[in-house]
DNA sequence: CACTTGACCTGTCCGC
DNA sequence: TGCGGACAGGTCAAGT
């Protein structure tokens, strides 16, 4: 479940760890995580330094020294998790770490580095690494069609408002998910910005006042601006670069909360499915319009 | 076009 | 103890 803070965190790290090194190998042992027989992996990526790490939305981009990127998508499961050249950290600390001893049977890719060696581990495979040239990444069709990042300044409640409209008959939390609408937004901050902000989940963008808008906007970029302060939510393979969880989820109000009280009443929060997504709300808190409890 | 469902995968948890 | 099934949730493709 890497979203904006969890992908933002491991892009943080990865930029201290790796900038200025060079991949000097990359073993694979799953094809659809790495496109390990197009040859522009052994001419571009094989050798080739690490200049910048960057994202857009719950993508890494690492951009390397020949012009080419390597375009990681974490999908669930996904980790980037950095071992030194002193080897193992992690297991120094079996508390803050989810990955022991690496490789291990989740580890779908290994790149070497001439001072550490770095893995793409990812247990559902769900997660893929892309390698294109740096020009075209733009043209990506995920990239091209993604909407604003949410903690650019120029996201202003304007803009948030002006995206919402595209889709106002829709359920606000099918809207927020979609990247298309605002960029990095996953099932953990939708529940919690949609708590903060007392409105319900299936409730249409239509029936949202200015007040309840002006909420969630706020609220939203709380939520990810505090998840970014806590290095992200770890609810179960959730890393950063090296290898330790994110605390964000002893803050959580209604993610992964179900029966527990209410932060705000003590009501139980209750799990319900919103367009096919778990979802967790305080059924006190947040009313759908046109009913009464 | 808007919206929903299924596919992609594996590990965990729950009930029997 | 073992086993089946639900569940986890990001994105794309296909279906209604």
């Amino acid at each position: 479940m890497p979203e904006l803070p969890e992908v933002e965190t491991v892009r943080r790290g990865l930029t201290d760890l790796l900038v200025g090194h060079t991949i000097t190998q990359v073993t694979y042992d799953w094809a659809k995580s790495f496109p390990g027989e197009d040859p522009a992996v052994r001419r571009f990526v094989v050798g080739a330094k690490i200049v910048s790490v960057g994202r857009r939305a719950k993508v890494l981009l690492v951009n390397l020294s020949t012009n080419y990127t390597l375009v990681i998508h974490l999908k669930m499961t996904g980790q980037m998790v950095y071992r030194g050249e002193h080897g193992d950290f992690g297991a120094g600390h079996p508390s803050k770490s989810l990955t022991g001893q690496l490789p291990d049977s989740s580890t779908r890719v290994i790149f070497t580095l001439d001072n550490a060696t770095l893995f793409f581990n990812d247990q559902r495979k769900f997660g893929w690494i892309k390698v294109v040239p740096t020009p075209a990444v733009a043209e990506m069709p995920f990239i091209a069609s993604v909407g604003p990042e949410p903690l650019d300044k120029n996201f202003t409640f304007e803009v948030f408002k002006a995206r919402l409209q595209r889709r106002q008959r829709s359920k606000i939390k099918t809207v927020l998910l979609d990247q298309t609408v605002i960029a990095g937004i996953g099932n953990i901050y939708s529940d919690e910005a949609l708590f903060a902000a007392r409105i319900h989940p299936a409730a249409p963008v239509n029936v949202l006042t200015e007040k309840q808008l002006q909420r969630l906007y706020t609220e939203l970029l709380a939520v990810l601006r505090l998840s970014l302060e806590k290095g992200g939510s770890s609810d179960r393979t959730y890393v950063n670069a090296e290898g330790k969880k994110g605390s964000y989820l002893s803050f959580a109000n209604v993610y992964r909360r179900k029966g527990a009280p209410c932060t705000r009443c003590g009501t139980p929060i209750e799990r319900i499915v919103v367009t096919g997504r778990g979802t967790h709300i305080c059924p006190q808190c947040q009313v759908l319009p046109g009913t009464d409890n």
